[in-house]
RNA sequence: GGGCCUGUAGCUCAGCUGGUUAGAGCGUUCGCCUGAUAAGCGAGAGGUCAGUGGUUCGAGUCCACUCAGGCCCA
């Protein structure tokens, strides 16, 4: 099979979308996963987006992690499922959807109807999924989106209902309350995402940002305690909830003043700094200071009730109290207010525990829309905050007031109205999560997290403090809660666990529920078995998404109503991945369901990625307009270079990363392009020779260059794997990046000349070894770099394989030969490489260039093996440095003075405080003692009894000796001779002469193997030099005859500087 | 307010359990080379390792605090 010859331009987006077409004609993705066995599967699950935004980058960083590790594993020989997913439920989705509709608030949304709501919701949910998928598809991923699975679909939802049956039949579900956020102008409980969107505003004084600030009144009212004629002074910012006052905290561990106010004669007890703050203030006259006492003193005394409204809760069981005393609260600050903190449970989160700490009762008199309800009769129908005024001026009424003021503050409003919220408790159905902590932690110790310090920092300290999940939601749009209620007893409850079952207790026929959103089921009921008379109704609730999402390895294959073995065996999958942001998300739904469900961890192995910021630092946005549109990134530079952009950045160890397009170009430049020249020159010389790859493995033996190579393949094929193993990307790009150099900076470069050789000759193995080494090595690369590269890779492997499979993603991934690993030899290339180097340097400072050749290059190296191995190479490095002859010396002494250091990582665990004279003693050894230690010997101590100075204690440099022109690193130390005689100068000359002949060629555009005819007009050493070695000239630009005449000049020939002599040089294709 | 992460060259980042003169790539300056390459090679400039204090013979690395940025939670 003959190689195609490919030009070293190209258009990688263009040959990218030829790629994408042959992959949709020819089913690659099907086949990559159907050819492997079904036993042996590789579990990847996959986390849904939500489609009602477009995908930006850090769903592209996602999908290129989802994407590399799937690819290395199908071709390591895994079955590789990979199905698609779709969050559709949850507030994002209804938001987008009242927006479109207008509907401002939830009772909008009741008037309008859940049906039609839903059928909107349903509506949109989809909207962005043909851009999604196309997106992706551009990207390169490999994911199966026909059977994808979405979270509103029927058998989905019924396995979320079965999950949760689960946990109800654990008892692990419960009613409580929570206190959250309302909006009262839409009736509804907001999430902390919602209440985060509010609207923002920088603080004046501390220069944060922070919610939007307010006006509300300051309030300090009297409680008049039961017995004693005093009372507590206590502050609030919400007279409304007053009304519902039930307690007062205090902290117990602060000390408390009593004191009595000069002008009335009031006695009232104060945290001491907080009364001088008022004093400070102008609003409270002088007092008398009467005694002190700690808080905890205080705790347990019983008050009045400020209000009439619940003062029922006064009388508890026998003598005790259920309201109306004081209670010891730790978060009780002497910042501001009183030191005394007024206590309504039901709207405050502090309140609530404190409430609950002390079994006070939890009472709301207020509605959603945070409108009095009978329960307050003076304020009934009234609006929370509109009542303050009216409370006010009763209790003003009633004596009660101390002090009223303003009061600005920070508070949370509603993102959608632009009102306060109010904080009140709520019924919602909880996890119980607190008491499996143990067993999250242990489960989560079975992860591997990439990076480790996420599972083990951020997300281990979150599981160790996790606390009840509350997975209810007041909305609409979600799958329900499969709870039904007696109407008649509340606590006889049914929880139903799938379809059939529903349409049992409801005596449909079966089939009849086809879909489980509320529109479809909220109608059904069923008679209560316990309670007479009683109907069951399902509870209004629906789930947090999260737990939908939480239950997507079983509800994806509809378990357990199908595949039950199947997913059985997907637990826990081999690998996730996600966005730092998915601590508290996912990463803890997937555990916290998958150990209450089967005691099992989730996930294997995770890789966490990073934030994408835009290149400004700051968070992509897209009124900035601060980061380039991903389809333009894609189709002027290729998924391929963005993919690896990615995969290399930091952002694939949860960092976050600046992104930039140059940063993608890079890739373009330091990976592609390089892997695309290297094939580029394979081919076209394979063309000009007419190679073929003929089957046979290349040999070793016959050339270092090629054991070197394919030594460092082997290297590479090891670290890949062990990086792989370890789930560790960014490590893996390095490497394909020092390897790629290796090929085309080294071993391409210095086998150039093996590939141009005529192949009659007695190089004839050589070079047919160099192809098939070279073939070898670019066709195991385009299956290492396949899953992170598919593209170029796909496009490589199809014009080199022969006989191998329609697409690189099919093919087995390359093992390392452990056999062909040669580390004497790397060892040795890598001596040369530096002697090289630094003779390139030496060049630079002898201002002789390369074309000249020299008489000969000495190297001096300490270490006998080292000598050797160079010697071994010395071919390699006259070649390259262009020397006749490399000499090897020990004799550093020559060449190189020495000075040392102490060897602190070996002297100072011992000798410690004695460092500052060993140091100067070291400082004073001679250049014959350091010699003595560099030749093996010691040098006996004399400031400290016992040490001595060796190999061991002692850092030996080397230094160019003054006066001679040498350099040295690593222990290799590099002379050059740069005497010249006219024969070298002749030659060098010649050189000359193939470097400007060779400049013609280019300006030409001459192929490669095309045949010249040279004339050139010169005179003196330059004649000279064009006859004496014509055949190298002949032989170096392909030209063909004798020496040219150089006494006539080329009627157009061009006219050249050499070395100060004139040259005018014509070439013309024959 | 709490948890976690980050701060090292103009930019993007390495720097393992403390150890010697803090590295790489890109960019930049000068020079070289080019018979695959948009490349390559050589030399140079560029750093109070965010700050302060501490532990230690020795701190970019460990500890405490401060500052700045981020993610999550409240």
């Amino acid at each position: 099979m003959k190689l195609r010859p490919v030009r070293p331009e190209v258009d990688f987006p263009a040959l990218e979308a030829r790629v994408l077409e042959h992959w949709d004609s020819t089913d690659a993705f099907q086949k990559s996963v159907e050819q492997r066995p079904e036993e042996d599967r590789f579990v990847f699950y996959d986390g849904p987006p939500f489609a009602t935004g477009l995908p930006h980058y850090g769903h592209f960083v996602a999908s290129v992690l989802k994407d590399i590790v799937p690819r290395y594993w199908a071709m390591k020989g895994k079955r590789v499922e990979r199905r698609w997913g779709w969050d559709c439920h949850g507030l994002p989705v209804e938001n987008e959807t009242q927006k479109e509709l207008g509907l401002a608030s939830k009772a909008d949304i009741d008037e309008l109807g859940i049906e039609r709501f839903n059928e909107a919701c349903r509506g949109i949910v989809l909207r962005y999924t043909g851009e999604w998928r196309q997106s992706i598809r551009r990207l390169g991923r490999w994911v199966d989106h026909d059977r994808g699975y979405k979270t509103m679909d029927a058998d989905f939802m019924e396995s979320v209902w079965w999950v949760f049956s689960r946990l109800w039949e654990d008892g692990r579900i419960y009613e409580g309350y929570r206190v959250q956020p309302v909006s009262p102008a839409l009736g509804t409980p907001l999430s902390n995402f919602e209440v985060a969107q509010g609207p923002q505003e920088r603080d004046p004084v501390t220069k944060k940002d922070g919610h939007k600030r307010r006006q509300d009144p300051s309030l300090t009212v009297r409680f008049k305690l039961e017995d004693e004629d005093a009372s507590l002074w206590a502050w609030t910012t919400t007279p409304w909830t007053l009304p519902s006052n039930l307690a007062l905290a205090v902290n117990p561990t602060v000390e408390y003043v009593r004191f009595k106010v000069s002008e009335t004669g009031e006695v009232a007890y104060a945290e001491p700094s907080r009364l001088a703050d008022y004093q400070a203030r102008g609003r409270v006259g002088e007092t008398e200071e009467l005694g002190r006492l700690p808080g905890a003193e205080l705790v347990g005394r019983r008050y009045r009730p400020l209000l009439p409204y619940f003062e029922q809760y006064a009388e508890g069981e026998g003598d005790a109290r259920r309201a109306f005393f004081v209670v010891s609260a730790d978060y009780v600050e002497t910042s501001s207010g009183t030191g005394i903190v007024h206590q309504a449970p039901a709207f405050g989160e502090d309140d609530f525990q404190t409430g609950k700490e002390n079994g006070l009762p939890l009472v709301n008199p207020l509605s959603l829309t945070g409108h009095f309800g009978p329960d307050v009769p003076d304020f009934e129908g009234q609006f929370a905050k509109d009542a303050d005024k009216g409370i006010i001026a009763h209790l003003r009424a009633a004596g009660s007031v101390v002090d009223q003021d303003t009061y600005v503050h920070p508070y949370p409003h509603c993102y959608r109205t632009g009102t306060p919220l109010l904080y009140m408790a709520l019924s919602t159905w909880f996890m119980e999560v607190e008491p499996m902590r143990d067993e999250l932690v242990s489960n989560n110790q079975k992860t591997h997290w990439v990076p480790e310090a996420v599972g083990t920092g951020r997300f281990g300290n979150w599981l160790a403090s996790a606390r009840d999940w509350n997975l209810s939601r007041n909305r609409f749009w979600g799958t329900p809660l499969p709870i039904w209620r007696c109407d008649e007893d509340p606590s006889d409850m049914v929880c139903v666990s799938s379809r059939e079952q529903l349409e049992e207790l409801c005596g449909l026929e079966k089939g009849a529920v086809t879909d489980l959103h509320r529109d479809r089921i909220d109608h059904l009921t069923f008679p209560s078995t316990k309670t007479a008379g009683g109907t069951m109704r399902r509870v209004p609730e629906v789930f947090d998404c999260w737990f939908e999402s939480g239950s997507m390895p079983y509800a994806e294959h509809h378990y357990p109503f199908e595949n039950r073995e199947l997913v059985e065996q997907n637990l826990p999958a081999d690998f996730i991945a996600e966005g730092l942001d998915q601590t508290r998300g996912w990463f803890y739904t997937l555990t916290v369901l998958s150990t209450a469900l089967f005691g099992r961890p989730a996930f294997k192995n995770v890789i966490v990625n990073g934030i994408v910021l835009a290149e400004d630092g700051e968070k992509m946005s897209k009124s900035k307009r601060n980061f380039p549109d991903p389809s333009i990134v894609l189709e002027k530079l290729g998924a391929d270079a963005l993919r690896i952009y990615l995969a290399s950045s930091p952002v694939v160890n949860a960092k976050s990363l600046r992104f930039a397009e140059d940063g993608v170009r890079e890739q373009v430049r330091s990976v592609l392009l390089p892997l695309w020249n290297a094939y580029s020159f394979l081919t076209r010389y394979a063309d000009v020779d007419g190679w073929e790859p003929d089957g046979t493995a290349p040999s070793t033996e016959v050339n270092e260059l090629d054991a070197w190579v394919l030594s460092r393949l082997q290297t590479l094929l090891a670290d890949v794997e062990d990086r792989m193993a370890r789930y560790e990307l960014f490590r893996v790009v390095p490497a394909l990046l020092e390897f790629i150099d290796d090929l085309t900076n080294w071993y391409i470069r210095r086998s150039r000349r093996r590939f141009w050789r005529g192949a009659s000759d007695a190089h004839a193995e050589d070079k047919g070894n160099a192809y098939r080494t070279l073939y070898h090595v670019l066709l195991t690369l385009s299956k290492v770099l396949a899953p992170f590269v598919p593209f170029i890779t796909e496009e490589i492997h199809g014009n080199l394989s022969d006989g191998g499979r329609e697409s690189v993603h099919l093919e087995d991934y390359p093992v390392a030969d452990s056999s062909l690993q040669d580390a004497g030899l790397e060892r040795r290339m890598g001596l040369a490489r530096i002697a090289v180097s630094l003779g390139r340097g030496l060049r630079a400072k002898h201002d002789v260039r390369i074309r000249q050749p020299l008489p000969s290059m000495t190297v001096v190296m300490a270490d006998a093996e080292d000598r050797a191995s160079l010697e071994r190479m010395a071919e390699i490095v006259r070649d390259e440095l262009n020397v006749k002859e490399l000499r090897v010396s020990s004799e550093e002494a020559d060449f190189v003075s020495y000075s040392a250091r102490p060897n602190l990582k070996v002297l100072g665990p011992r000798y410690g405080k004695n460092l500052g004279a060993i140091r100067q003693e070291i400082e004073g050894l001679s250049g014959e003692q350091l010699g003595a230690v560099v030749a093996g010997g010691s040098v006996q101590s004399t400031a400290v009894e016992g040490l001595e100075y060796d190999a061991g204690t002692l850092l030996v440099d080397r230094a160019s000796r003054e006066g001679t022109v040498v350099d040295t690193l690593d222990g290799v130390t590099v002379a050059l001779d740069v005497t010249l005689d006219d024969g070298l100068r002749l030659e060098g000359l010649a050189r000359e002469l193939v470097n400007r002949i060779q400049g013609l060629r280019k300006e030409q555009e001459l192929d490669l193997d095309d045949r010249i005819e040279v004339q050139v007009g010169c005179d003196g050493m330059l004649a000279e030099a064009l006859r004496t070695h014509w055949a190298l000239i002949a032989d170096e630009v392909l030209a063909t005859g004798a020496a040219p005449d150089a006494s006539s000049s080329p009627i157009g020939g061009k006219d050249f500087d050499v070395d100060g002599m004139s040259a005018s040089i014509e070439i013309a294709r024959v």
